[in-house]
DNA sequence: TGTTAGCACTCGCTTGTGGTGAGTGCTAAA
DNA sequence: TTTAGCACTCACCACAAGCGAGTGCTAACA
């Protein structure tokens, strides 16, 4: 479809507007990349990738901009993926491992990390918990009608909740149905659960009972927290397509939309691998200027969460794409390796 | 020291100004507040407060502007106080108790609830947990050498954090280590622990003992995530005086160091009621155009945290004190009351 | 047939200029 | 002490001129 001399020409125009994110002249092209030809020829075949739809120009004395289908093609079939020199690749994977403390503290470390290497926005996902297998639960009655509810799930995360009760339970029924329900769901997860082992606890515990279901239903598990974290919403400010205060402004917002971002970033989860989806090509109009790298990341072989970055078209795609592998792997590795 | 009139005129530029940022000429002050002289009169006045050092005027043929002296005498002895509204500040209380999740929850809630209120963006510091008592601690031994550690503390607020131990433990020994703490540290305080229950844990049990007792030290109650929040960042993207990119950029960035801001609303800690600090009155640099009110809130009579708002020196400081008034006491009330 | 040099043309951006108006300080009269 | 009048300042706006990067087209060349 398009000649090698063509690629090559748009491949540089690409290139050269993604470092500096100005319009390209022939004369640029030539200078810079040194393909032998004469800026007129180069005039020449940019105007013939005008016309196919590669290209656009501002305005007729400027140069070149790459439309949202030349960068379509360039992330398919044109760019030099980006490939992370050893030594970074183990200190970016030491770095996200090393936070010990817990899994959401890890997640939220790779989300800065993430946001740091791409100089852009990134966004994760908590892990979907209803994926994971209870390692452990319990009920401790503290004084004053109320009973503790931990959860631990299977890559290290735990869960708490207080919740009261409108009588004292004692110790020991609570205690009883502690066990019970430990033993009941050890293993196992949300998404098995039958509705078997909550009519048992309801016909045998009553209210507790029930206020514990409700919990477990209503979202110990989901909602503890926030689902999606945004890191290094700055950076916005660093882009020069985002000078004008009205444009940030409005991604800012709606990088404050948490919906409709889980919305954005749960589109993809069922394909695996690292997913672009270019300006144009999302539904909503709202990030038409921007494209949105991402990837999924898993505990064991279950897709858990995903990961992503948020720029503006004029993204580094191979640095981008590199990185939401990279951080992607190791989030995967670490909560797999930590069950 | 000003006469009647001096304060009036004064006012009403500060008024006028908070509410339009422009700078406030003769002309407009004798039109919209009736004080009955002319503007030749208060040309003179002006002239004076100028001298005196409350206004400033950015150039010879504008207007004048408060200058942070200007705003520290209208803070302290000028501006008429905020009062909500008897429904609206029931809802406002009613809201951040509705949030029966966690405090930790309703604390972010009442984060966002503040730079709601403000337009501006709000920062709370979490609640140090080293002067809460101890409701209920417990070791756990899960599978593979982990061990759960759980601690709930007054208000209602629970750690946890999984260890790993370098062999196993018989769960009786942990039991036993586990009830031991519970029973010793039951009622006190962090800060209240001597230093004998470690010595005597460590004696006692080993190495599980002195990775609890690292566990605590270290900060299973400090540093368990984020120690301060900050919302609504937005906001400062509507503050004319950020028209300016590099200064919204460089405010966006000091946001970020969450170090600084830390030592910035710790400052305050000692006082009790609404602080303000004005512009200048910065120590540090970055912030010499803002101005931050800051409070403190309490679980029953402690100081356990700070809340505070920053926004530009121009800011509308009778509502905004009245705000952090109002949040801080309602999320003292909530964490006092759910013991 | 593809490539290249030359050239006229376009148009955004910068710079400079004059006009406008809000606001001031000063002076003199009430 | 207050106020009317007035000359003056200076940021801001609109407009025009000039510059320059970049183009498309044409004609010559390999």
């Amino acid at each position: 479809m398009l000649d090698e001399r063509k690629r090559m020409v748009l491949r540089a125009i690409i290139d050269s507007y993604i470092e500096t994110a100005e319009p390209v002249g022939s004369r640029t092209i030539a200078r810079k990349h040194d393909l032998g030809v004469s800026p007129a020829t180069i005039r020449n075949e940019m105007a013939d990738l005008e016309d196919a739809g590669y290209l656009q120009q501002p305005h007729v004395s400027a140069g070149r901009i790459p439309s949202d289908k030349g960068y379509r093609f360039y992330v398919d079939a044109l760019m030099e993926p980006y490939v992370f020199p050893r030594p970074q690749l183990q200190q970016l994977q030491q770095e996200i491992s090393n936070e010990k403390v817990s899994p959401e503290r890890s997640i939220y470390e790779a989300a800065r990390l993430l946001a740091f290497l791409t100089e852009s926005v990134s966004l994760i996902v908590a892990p979907s918990t209803d994926q994971m297998a209870f390692r452990y639960l319990q009920l401790v009655p503290l004084e004053d009608s109320s009973i503790l509810v931990t959860v631990v799930l299977h890559p290290g995360i735990v869960k708490n909740r207080i919740i009261r009760t409108k009588k004292d339970y004692s110790a020991e029924k609570v205690a009883e149905l502690s066990a019970m329900l430990n033993q009941k769901l050890k293993g196992i997860t949300y998404r098995e659960l039958g509705p078997t082992v909550f009519t048992e606890v309801i016909r045998d515990y009553g209210e507790i009972g029930r206020a514990l279901v409700e919990l477990i239903l209503q979202g110990l598990l989901e909602d503890n927290g926030e689902k999606i974290y945004a890191s290094g919403t700055v950076n916005i400010l660093n882009q020069p397509e985002f000078r004008d205060l009205e444009r940030a402004k409005a991604l800012f917002e709606t990088l404050e939309q948490k919906d409709y971002l889980l919305s954005l970033l749960s589109a993809g989860t069922k394909s695996s691998g690292v997913q672009v989806v270019i300006g144009e090509e999302h539904v909503s109009s709202v990030l038409q200027a921007c494209s949105l790298v991402t990837c999924t990341y898993y505990v064991g072989d279950d897709v858990v969460g995903t990961i992503g970055v948020i720029g503006p078209t004029r993204m580094d795609y191979a640095k981008v794409m590199a990185a939401v592998d990279v951080v992607s792997g190791a989030l995967s590795a670490l909560l797999t390796q930590e069950k």
